[in-house]
DNA sequence: TCTTTATCGCAACATTGTTGCGTTATTTTT
DNA sequence: AAAAATAACGCAACAATGTTGCGATAAAGA
């Protein structure tokens, strides 16, 4: 079977998610990352990181692709909502707080992404 | 000053929107409108249109951006939900149900999209 | 009808994401 | 500790998506 190995680059890349406090993109990635690794080699980290479910996609309002890290608490962690600020482009998860909504009941649910944009308290 | 203009190619872009009850990425409308104009007219309708306010943008939890019209109801207009179907990859917009939230006050809200991904009645 | 200029088509370019394949390096096995 | 197995890598090439400049075309008002 298809085991995970820990490469350099990989280390690399999500302590650099990690130590964001704003999603990333690829192209931010490549740019913090320097010649670390091939463009290639990202995306694949990226995607492999998505699978082993340590981080998570994010798209802006835009279809902009962001990373952030997984905060597994307890329960529906997934269930938060992003903020993407028009002016400085970051996209911060805001963990405090949990929206309340519903759907019709013949839509399976398997995935929420809630993202307010607007200013950031840096850019308000 | 700038008047914005109707043309036979903007026109059918709007009524393939219009009439679909799923929104449409550019790819699709390209495919539904066949030769009527070029590519880039295209993306400059769905622009201009946007502009307007006439449809709305909306990217998929993937990064995809779709385009659906805007239905003004009397405030609140783009506070609504999306369905993101994982199977048919259609986006539709659950006008019904509002959702509820909140947000640190040193964020300045200038707009919401609210994306639930998993199956759509035809696919559950 | 004539004039103005928003819109269009085309070509060229930029960005983002994907795929194949031979090589490298991590992990497991001997 | 060395060898074998194979996940991950680099590179090149490609595909999809989105943008820009400019001369030609066609709406809208005079």
């Amino acid at each position: 079977m298809k085991t995970t190995r820990s490469t350099t680059a990989k280390t690399a890349v999500y302590e650099l998610i990690m130590n964001s406090d704003v999603a990333l993109s690829h192209s931010e990635i490549q740019k913090l990352a320097g010649d670390l690794c091939d463009r290639v080699t990202i995306y694949r980290i990226l995607d492999r990181l998505v699978t082993e479910d340590v981080i998570h996609k994010i798209a802006t309002p835009d279809g902009l692709v962001k990373y952030a890290v997984c905060q597994k608490t307890e329960k529906h962690s997934h269930n938060h909502i992003h903020f993407s600020c028009e002016k400085c482009l970051s996209v911060t998860c805001l963990d405090t707080v949990e929206p309340i909504f519903e759907v019709p009941e013949n839509y399976t649910i398997k995935e929420v992404n809630f993202t307010v944009s607007g200013f950031c308290p840096n850019c308000s």
